[in-house]
DNA sequence: TAGATTGTTAATCGATTAACAATC
DNA sequence: TAGATTGTTAATCGATTAACAATC
C-alpha cells in the first residue's frame, strides 16, 4: 500500500475554468495599477475594483501557490510574473490568423495581443485573389502551406476568422497541422481531437446575452470569460 | 398575512447567467439543423451536438416554460421562438456602433449581427477627422449627438469599440444617453449605473484562456458565454 | 505592540446530473 | 402496446463566501 504521496507543487490539478478566467482580469487590473505608479495592492483592492470577493481572489490565488505577504498584500510586478506564468504567458506565444475577412484583417491590427505576449507570425487565407499578397506586412498563405510555415515559425496556437461553413474543414487542416489551441470566432461548434484545446468567442451570442439582461431589468456587470 | 402568490409565469426569476449563454448555443444548433431540413431534435441530440448532458438542456429549457413533446422531442420551429422570445431577441434591436477603430469597422461589416436581429443604427466616433464622413454607408456622429439620435432611432444598446483609456468616459456619456446595454470590447473594467448591463468581450483574455489549457496538456472545448 | 492582510478551513450556496413518473 | 422522450425531483458535485489563526 502506497502512501497518498504529499503535495509538492502548489497545485497540480487542472485549475477550473472560471478561476483561470478571473486571472486574466487581475492581470488587467494590476497593468493599469502598475501604469498608475502604484507597488502594492490587496485582494481586498483587487476585488473592489472588479466587483468580487475579497475571499474568492486569495482562492483563486492560492491555487497556483502563494503570492501574498500576510499583513502587508501583494507585490504588483511579483504577482503579475506569477499570474502570467501560471497561464503561461510569461513567454511569446506565435499566433496564425486563419481567415482575411473582416474580423482577421481588425485582428491583424489589434493592439492588445502585441501587448500580452501574442505575435501574428503568419497569416492564411484560401481565397487566391488574396493568396500571394501582402496585408499590413504580412504575405498572405494558402492554408495548404500551414503545417510547413507552422513548423518553422513555432506555431502552435492560431485564431480562426473563417465562414462558419468551412470552420469544420479548415479546423482538421488545423489540427493535422500540428495547431494545439485554437480560438474560434466561427458560430459554429467545432470537433477537434481530445488534445486540441478550442476557445470559442460568438459575437451575436454576447450581444444576446446583453439583451436577456437588458430586456429583463437588473443591470450589472458582467464578464465573458 | 397574504399568502405566497402561486407562479403564474413559467419563472420570472431571472435565470443563472450560465443558462443563457447555452440558450444562445441551442439556438446556433437549431438554426443549423433547420437550415439541414429537419423539423424536431431532441434533449439528448441538442446535448451531445454541444457536448452537454441531456438533463441540462432539458433542465435550461424548463427554466422558460415547457416547449417540448414527451415521447417525441422538441419542434425545431417551435422551440427558436420560444428561446428566442425567452431571450429577447424576438423583435429587432437597433445598436450604437461606438468608435470606428480596427474592431469598429470589422463589425459595421459583420454580417452576423444582422442575422440575429442586431442591426447597426448608427455609428459614433470623436476623431473630427472621422464625423462627418460615411463609412459603409453610416454617417458617422461625434459622440455629443449620441442622445439626440439614440432617442430618434429608439437605440437603447451599444457595442464599445474605443480605447481603454477614453472607454470609461465615453460610458458615462452612453448610460447619460440613455443608453441600457453595452457591449464593451475595451480591455478594462467599466462603472455603470445599477440600471446598466455590460457584456465585455477582453479578446486578449480569451486568448489567455486558450493558452492556459494549450500548456496544461487536457485540451477540450469551451464556450465563451 | 496594534492594525492589516494573507492563506486556508468549514459552511453555504448554486449548478449539474441521475433517475423516473408522466406522456405521447 | 412498446419505445421514446419530456419535465421535474432528489442526490451529487463544485464553487463561493465567511471566518479566523498565522504572519508581518
Amino acid at each position: 500500500m502506497s502512501e497518498k504521496p504529499k503535495k509538492i507543487q502548489p497545485d497540480d490539478r487542472l485549475a477550473p475554468r472560471a478561476v483561470v478566467g478571473r486571472l486574466s482580469l487581475y492581470l488587467r487590473q494590476l497593468e493599469a495599477l502598475q501604469a498608475a505608479g502604484l507597488t502594492r495592492v490587496s485582494s481586498t483592492q483587487i476585488a473592489n475594483m472588479l466587483h468580487l470577493r475579497d475571499a474568492q481572489v486569495r482562492k483563486d490565488l492560492a491555487f497556483f501557490g502563494q503570492f501574498g505577504h500576510p499583513g502587508i498584500g501583494y507585490q504588483i510586478d511579483e504577482l503579475q510574473s506569477s499570474i502570467r506564468k501560471a497561464l503561461g504567458t510569461d513567454r511569446l506565444w506565435p499566433l496564425a490568423l486563419v481567415g482575411l475577412g473582416n474580423l482577421g484583417r481588425a485582428l491583424i491590427r489589434y493592439k492588445e495581443f502585441d501587448k500580452h505576449g501574442f505575435r501574428i507570425a503568419a497569416v492564411f487565407d484560401n481565397d487566391p485573389k488574396k493568396t500571394g499578397t501582402i496585408v499590413q506586412d504580412y504575405p498572405v498563405y494558402s492554408i495548404d502551406q500551414l503545417p510547413e510555415i507552422a513548423k518553422s515559425h513555432g506555431i502552435s496556437i492560431a485564431a480562426l476568422t473563417v465562414p462558419a461553413e468551412v470552420a469544420q474543414e479548415v479546423v482538421n487542416k488545423l489540427t493535422e497541422s500540428g495547431i494545439r489551441g485554437i480560438l474560434n470566432f466561427a458560430p459554429v461548434a467545432l470537433s477537434v481531437p481530445a488534445d486540441v484545446s478550442v476557445v470559442s468567442v460568438d459575437l451575436s451570442v454576447q450581444l444576446e446575452q446583453l439583451v436577456y439582461k437588458v430586456s429583463h431589468a437588473g443591470g450589472g456587470v458582467s464578464y465573458s470569460s
